[in-house]
RNA sequence: GUGCCAGUAGCUCAAUUGGCAGAGCAUCGCACUGUGGAUGCGAGGGUUGUGGGUUCGAGACCCAUCUGGCACCCCA
């Protein structure tokens, strides 16, 4: 094979097969936010870098934003997320407005990361935000909106599973244990780690960060803890309102759930893959009462999460939930052409029945019947239709299916009644 | 950005201590030029990711580089 100039490190080509999964997920993220009356919307795929610069935290900017300069000279950010974008353009509009506002999002991201399984440097995320509200209850919203999405795609509670926490009730008991305030990033990110090292290592590197005996006690009974939620009215109330609904299942407090974005002031929550192979989140949020204020706005109470295409997508790969039917066929029909000399009776018909509203494929080459049977048979086209001079002569033609194997005979008139029903219903994908 | 592993036909993989690059599936042709899936026969297909080096000789060894995977880092 010649050489081909490859794609961009971390980038992702969607043949069909692929874009048909991208677009049924697509369609089901959009069935899910709309029952819960958001609204879609979209910003710029391209920022200042000014907007993420205080607000997304700093590894997030400094190490994996894809940032160069236009011929300006300005430096221009691919968006790493959306949630700044959401905040200026609700800041932006603020007082014109209709709150509390429900809005969904599902669009490309970039990321300058080292790509592996689950993680590209270009990928979709469904962003969807519920903002100007502060009741627990609107976080308890947020979460159902993730359970149903769940259930709809059939991930059941045994294999999927939100843990949530609050970052007030983590600060709360930091500070009860002589935590200062401007120690809790660092303490943050000392318990985000507990999980990932040997508990010697991680008590040296609790040491180094300047605590004390009783205090690395402390948070190791902390994080151990998995009652201390029943302290946190803000949690109690989230669960009470999940209760309606039978959500309770995929939930589960978990007080080492902290999240890297500086932004969340109380509820965080993320969803992994708890019965099988995939090790990454598959979302993330958590509640974000400054960030407007922080952009410019008044100060607004906001939730919301995000979840990236490729580690969900994997997800349903590895326990089968993506419906087969999504790829089923390009085409209703497959109207062969016998020779030169009747193309423009098969022409003829096939532009008949797409006015008609069938999805038809014509051969335009007049090839042995045999290899355009076999190009529908294997391209999974279900019908094809026959022209050759025998049906022309008595002004018919041959319908074949290629699931049976039977082929009947029909006259032009004979189109509506019976051949549309056949071709008409199901969706082509 | 760090460490480790891998890369051979369209796909999945083989090739003994460094000694003629192979198989299955797929493709194409024929049996079967007015009927697909099955079967049989035949054919095409490769700068072994790329670039250097060692050697009489490299798919294999060494260096660099690209891409992917695993663990860090981080996170969707």
């Amino acid at each position: 094979m010649k050489q081909v100039i490859a794609a961009i490190k971390g980038t992702r080509d969607f043949y069909p097969e692929n874009m048909a999964i991208r677009a049924w997920l697509y369609e089901t993220i959009k069935t899910i936010s709309q029952r819960y009356g958001y609204q879609e919307y979209e910003g710029p795929f391209l920022e200042p870098i000014e907007l993420y610069a205080a607000k997304s935290g700093e590894e997030l900017v400094k190490e994996q934003s894809f940032v160069f300069p236009d011929r300006s000279g300005e430096l221009i950010t691919l968006r790493p997320e959306l949630t700044p974008t959401l905040a200026r353009m609700v800041a932006q509009r603020q007082k014109q407005l209709i709150f509390p506002l429900r809005w969904w999002s599902f669009g490309p991201f970039w990321r300058y990361e080292k790509p592996q399984k689950g993680r590209s440097r270009e990928f979709f995320q469904w962003n969807i935000d519920l903002i100007g509200l502060n009741t627990p209850e609107a976080d308890a919203e947020l979460l159902s909106v993730i359970v149903s999405f769940f259930k709809l795609v059939g991930l059941s509670s045994a294999q999927v599973k939100i843990f949530i926490n609050d970052r007030k009730l983590m600060e709360d008991q930091l500070n009860q244990l002589g935590i200062p305030p401007e120690r809790r990033s660092a303490v943050f990110r000392l318990i985000d780690r507990k999980e990932k090292m040997e508990f010697k290592e991680w008590q040296a590197y609790a040491q180094e960060e300047g605590l004390n005996t009783s205090q690395i006690n402390g948070i190791v009974n902390l994080l151990q803890n998995t009652e201390l939620w029943q302290t946190s009215p803000n949690l109690i109330r989230i669960f009470q309102a999940l209760e309606n609904e039978s959500a309770s299942d995929y939930i589960e407090f978990d007080p080492n759930i902290i999240r890297g974005l500086d932004y969340y002031t109380s509820t965080v929550f993320e969803a992994k893959d708890i019965g099988g192979t995939v090790r990454r989140s598959i979302l993330g949020g958590g509640r974000y009462d400054d960030l407007l204020a922080a952009v410019g706005g008044d100060p607004l109470p906001a939730v919301g999460f995000a979840m990236g295409d490729v580690v969900i997508s994997l997800i349903l790969q590895e326990y089968g939930c993506i419906p087969a039917n999504i790829y089923a066929h390009p085409a209703k029909v497959l109207v062969t052409t016998f020779s030169n000399d009747t193309l423009s009776h098969s022409l003829k018909l096939a532009h008949h029945l797409r006015e008609k509203g069938v999805n038809v494929i014509t051969y335009p080459e007049p090839v042995n019947l045999n290899k355009q049977l076999k190009y529908a048979d294997r391209v999974k086209i279900p019908y094809a239709i026959i022209l050759g001079p025998d049906e022309i002569a008595i002004d018919r033609f041959a319908l074949k299916s290629l699931s049976s194997g039977e082929q009947i005979q029909l006259a032009w008139d004979e189109i509506d009644t019976k051949l549309l029903p056949l071709l008409v219903g199901e969706r082509d994908s």
